[in-house]
DNA sequence: CTGAAAGCGCTAACAC
DNA sequence: GTGTTAGCGCTTTCAG
């Protein structure tokens, strides 16, 4: 790396001193003639002067900077989650941090020091794991303003979130609409707070429309992975449903596969429907039916939330909601009997 | 944020002197009594102190922090390469900063002196807009170290690489082997380098086997996107040929979409390959025939690459080849006259 | 209009 | 074994 030219060099060049070309590069330069503004400035370009950002934040201290911690980058729904972030980020001239922690408590922790260490203005947290206790512990602690995502609802702080109740009876509503009887619910076998009220909406209009769940024979239960639907095929054939739920797009995806595996017709034998509306559902076969969460919004709608928290630290911790609706493709059609 | 507990607050409360507590917690600290050190690290457990980064690095010069450019983050393709880049990384403790910049030279410019001013110690650049230009301008200006990949081989630097006219060469081979006699490819409307490598390999088996590729009519281009394979399904049917060779997954995928709308069977009607092996290749139907490169390891590599520059600075720039090879799944079969 | 001087929190020669 | 001291590059009072 090249000796950085410093604020000193432009200063002697110029044949002022260091206080006045500063003053002058942050804006803070009127009482200065007009001359001496120009000069410093023409040095600045033609050296390409940067401020060395450690120097300056150390004073400053606030280095524009906020961290991003989510379970999977390779993730589309993160990736896409994370766009919306940079997005706001930029904007504001914060420079995002990006962690994926593949949902390993450890590697947040690790992620979570490093990120203090460099002392982070904010946190955008989109990871499931996460647990108040470590919230409390290193974040409280460090008094980090911080956004939560997708996380257990029963936790503390500022958030967004959407109506994961509403989405779940969106989805039922959907395929009761469609005529089907009996309906056959594939979720995560660890669910978090969010996919517990995605699951009670869902059963909420089942019940409401004098259909049945059976909890066991009905409920299948897998990781909530494209591989984990892909193995959950084969229960999910055996309840004998004529549509099934998944509680992602993910799963649904991976079900797809399994069911397409199984010779099993989509959605003339059975129809699929998802939860996330990510980016791929269109190019899956058939096209994925699904509840659409507005992903790249939620990520700017976190970041922005989290900067203003920053600038303004207000007290009061403030929730805002997304909506859900439903996206109709070709993953699912009227009960047809057999 | 909390007032930060700093070195001077250790020092004073362990009654010894601020260099006694930097060296200690350096590792640098043997020459200190046990009891001294022992006094001194179980205070900074008590305080959970942590150096402050700004203060650190403005001594040091070193942030340990590499960039990573890539064109989209929400592509899985550049996802999983990231993750190769995080995985390395955290074993050297460097932190990356990863830019999404959208294929924006704009976008690219901007990040790109953000990361300068922060010092950054070395960058990744996976994105094929980066011009020569911009890298003489900017990085070697500033003489970081960098990495490329996925980029116009005709650009001078350390570089990770996969063997793409080979590639080229193994898609050909394998449809060639299956029977096919008249082949499609579907390729960029505005190829880099290592494109053309690909598919001036893939022209080279044609050629040996006394195939034609009618450059006009079997040579279909259009955006390296999903949505591009997509919407070009119409124009590789109407080349009447048996199998198509897409110059990504992407484009694959997308174009297994849009023959599906034409209701056309693949491979029944058409063998589809790909390039790449992004994970989704599996999850779409049918599972999708491609060249793997390997991706991870590709992020890991340039990674490793990169920090053994900024540490070692080795002058001589630097090739690393990775291995492509054929992922046989159900996109493609035998050819069956009509 | 301008600059001297203090100091951010830390590391590292160099004494003692 | 331990501490003094001098900065790193920058911003910011405050005194001209």
């Amino acid at each position: 790396m090249k000796k950085k030219i410093t604020i000193r060099d432009l200063a002697k060049e110029a044949g002022v001193s260091v206080t006045t070309v500063s003053q002058i590069l942050n804006n803070k330069g009127d009482r200065f003639s007009t001359a001496t503004q120009e000069r410093v400035l023409a040095l600045r370009d033609k050296y390409k002067y940067v401020p060395d950002f450690n120097a300056r934040n150390l004073i400053l201290k606030s280095a524009k900077t906020i961290g991003v911690l989510v379970p999977n980058i390779a993730n589309p729904f993160f990736g896409t989650f994370v766009e919306g972030v940079q997005s706001i980020a930029r904007e504001a001239e914060f420079i995002p941090l990006v962690f994926s922690a593949n949902r390993d408590p450890k590697l947040e922790k690790y992620y979570l020091s490093q990120m203090i260490e460099r002392s982070i203005s904010g946190l955008v947290i989109a990871s499931a794991t996460m647990t108040t206790e470590t919230i409390k512990e290193v974040i409280s602690f460090n008094e980090i303003p911080y956004i939560l995502f997708d996380q257990n609802h029963t936790q503390e702080g500022d958030r967004v979130q959407t109506n994961d109740y509403l989405g779940g009876q969106i989805a039922a509503k959907h395929l009761v609409e469609l005529g089907h009887k009996h309906i056959a619910v594939l979720t995560s076998d660890n669910p978090t707070e969010n996919l517990n009220h995605r699951m009670n909406g869902f059963k909420n209009i089942i019940k409401e429309n004098n259909l049945s769940l059976a909890p066991i024979n009905d409920v299948i239960r897998a990781p909530l992975t494209k591989d984990g639907g892909y193995k959950a095929a084969k229960d999910v054939l055996a309840t004998g449903a004529s549509a099934v739920f998944a509680a992602n797009d993910e799963m649904a995806i991976g079900l797809l596969r399994g069911l397409h595996e199984l010779d099993v017709k989509i959605p003339e034998d059975i129809s699929v429907i998802g939860y996330d509306n990510i980016y791929w559902d269109d190019y899956v076969y058939p096209r994925l039916t699904t509840v659409q969460q507005p992903i790249f919004d939620l990520g700017a709608g976190a970041t922005k939330m989290l900067i203003e928290q920053i600038s303004h630290s207000s007290a009061e911790a403030r929730v805002q909601n997304f909506p859900v609706k439903l996206i109709k493709r070709d993953s699912t059609s009227s009960y047809r009997p057999k």
